[in-house]
DNA sequence: CATGATGTCTGACTTTAGTCAGATATCATG
DNA sequence: CATGATATCTGACTAAAGTCAGACATCATG
């Protein structure tokens, strides 16, 4: 069976049984999978009922007595909302965060345990990011943040690791110009991260000029996010920015190195014009008008 | 969230959810969950009904009552085992094989839609198949089987595409020593395919001679297999199969352009001997005394 | 062929999950 | 401050899954 669909119904087969031992596991501490996973959206820091209930996809009326259970082994506290007394706020008590890190260290003893099967964990986990990422399309949340942010580094940090991997000459990030922080910040530009859950999966950021137009700087996507059309998003994402800001004319540059960026640009109203700026590792300029 | 443990753990959430709504796209016919998966079970060739019983993880009343409402509906019958009139045996009827096949089609077009989501389909099937076999790695099984096999063909024909891949020169088979499927067919010799689920992820040939000694062939493992040290599980079989033919002397040879398997010969106890055949393809050559 | 083991079935339960219709308190609005 | 909207809670239910003890037929064995 080596047909395409076969070969993802092999993997949900997998996967299935996996997610049921996961199950079992939680199910561990002799309280219910409902409960347990109750106890652990608050101890992941939703504090909202309502968010919970939304986020766990129940009822609610099932949710009121799933909390209720919860007090009543002394491991949750509600009280009213400050802003608004009809809604409730859920808090783990002392004894409820020793339970929530004891599911933690369950979990993340799962997680090694996985890992310690496969010798090459990097691999692994690279085709985990890509299926999660995969799966998660939809939830990918592309949010404004500033470039120093732990994200927004993190994305700089390997979108550079990978310029040094595929320019033959390497590549140094003191030598190009390299915007300032300041240029990619509201008003005078726009840092955008690609965040699937937890992970920032990828960035672009809009650099504002002094000489009539902005540059689309820093525009990366992690391995696990290609073929997920994220660059494009990414790019509309900050014309977007730049047309709230103003903006009618964008530039940038990139590298014949960098065939799928290229064509991107090409594909989506951008024009070849010439160089415009002296940085030593560009080789191709363009242009878009909004 | 960057360090593996978190990754995994992102998948993990990731793919609880999506194998959440896999579920309930089984719910869609009208029937709860457990009796649809006894269906499934049943159309996928499980007939016995202890096999199912286990494969399921159900207890033996709600098994029963489970095959029950299946027959109430029309969709199995069931029969005293041939040999042990105590087993039963289950089978679709007629409306049962239909009622099946909507099942599949259901299941066909999810994975379809899944692998659409993606424009680089053939990444995201790599990683499911490493995923998938790192999770069933302890159901890998290597069973014996004919060399002209369909599952032995194609773990022979992904092993000389890598060869070409990554000898400079490619390969090209009919110039190699290509041996006849005779000797690697008991009582000569032996052909090993492990099989993680339905799917071939490796081999191993062992190849009679009349020269006082067996070859070994043809040792590959999948991309997707590979980090589970299934080539040792292989070699590993492959000596135990020689042992069983009273073979004592083991040869094979190989390229110093495939240094993992040179690693993996010399950390098993094979000794590096000089040439003994004129395939123009190998450089390395070793034995081992079993 | 008696005996204990095995595989399935039935009856009588419990637990968990989920649904739905009000009740109650609070909020936003005019 | 009356009114409709909103958030949560309670009571009364159903469905599904799972558990357990014992009944029954059949098998392997000595």
């Amino acid at each position: 069976m080596l047909d395409p669909v076969s070969r993802v119904r092999r993997f949900n087969r997998a996967v299935t049984s996996a997610v049921g031992a996961l199950d079992t596991s939680f199910l561990g501490r002799g309280r219910p999978l409902g409960a347990a996973r109750v106890l652990n959206a608050i101890g992941h820091g939703r504090s909202d009922v309502a968010e919970i209930r939304d986020y766990l996809g129940l009822d609610s009326g099932l949710m009121s007595r799933l909390l209720r259970s919860l007090e009543d082994e002394g491991l949750v506290e509600t009280e009213a909302h400050q802003d608004d007394a009809r809604r409730r706020v859920a808090k783990l008590t002392r004894t409820g965060k020793r339970e929530f890190a004891s599911y933690e260290a369950l979990s993340n003893a799962q997680a090694e345990g996985f890992l310690a099967q496969h010798s090459q964990a990097e691999a692994l986990l690279a085709a985990m990011d890509l299926i999660a990422s995969t799966l998660t399309r939809e939830r990918i949340a592309l949010d404004e943040m500033d470039p120093r942010s732990e994200q927004a580094r993190h994305c700089l940090g390997e979108y550079y690791a990978e310029l040094g991997r595929r320019f033959s000459q390497g590549f140094d990030v003191s030598l190009s110009r390299d915007p300032d922080a300041k240029d990619m910040r509201r008003p005078r530009g726009s840092f955008i991260v690609a965040m699937s859950d937890t992970l920032p999966i990828g960035c672009v950021g809009l650099k504002g000029t002094d000489h009539g137009y902005a540059e689309i700087k820093r525009l990366w996507v992690a391995p696990a996010a290609r073929g997920l059309r994220l660059g494009r998003r990414l790019m509309d994402a900050a014309e977007d920015a730049a047309r709230g800001l103003g903006i009618a004319l964008l530039r940038l540059d990139t590298n014949s190195a960098l065939p799928e960026a290229g064509q991107l640009y090409r594909s989506t109203g951008w024009r070849e014009i010439p160089r415009f700026n002296d940085d030593p590792y560009p080789d191709l300029f363009f242009e878009k008008r909004l």
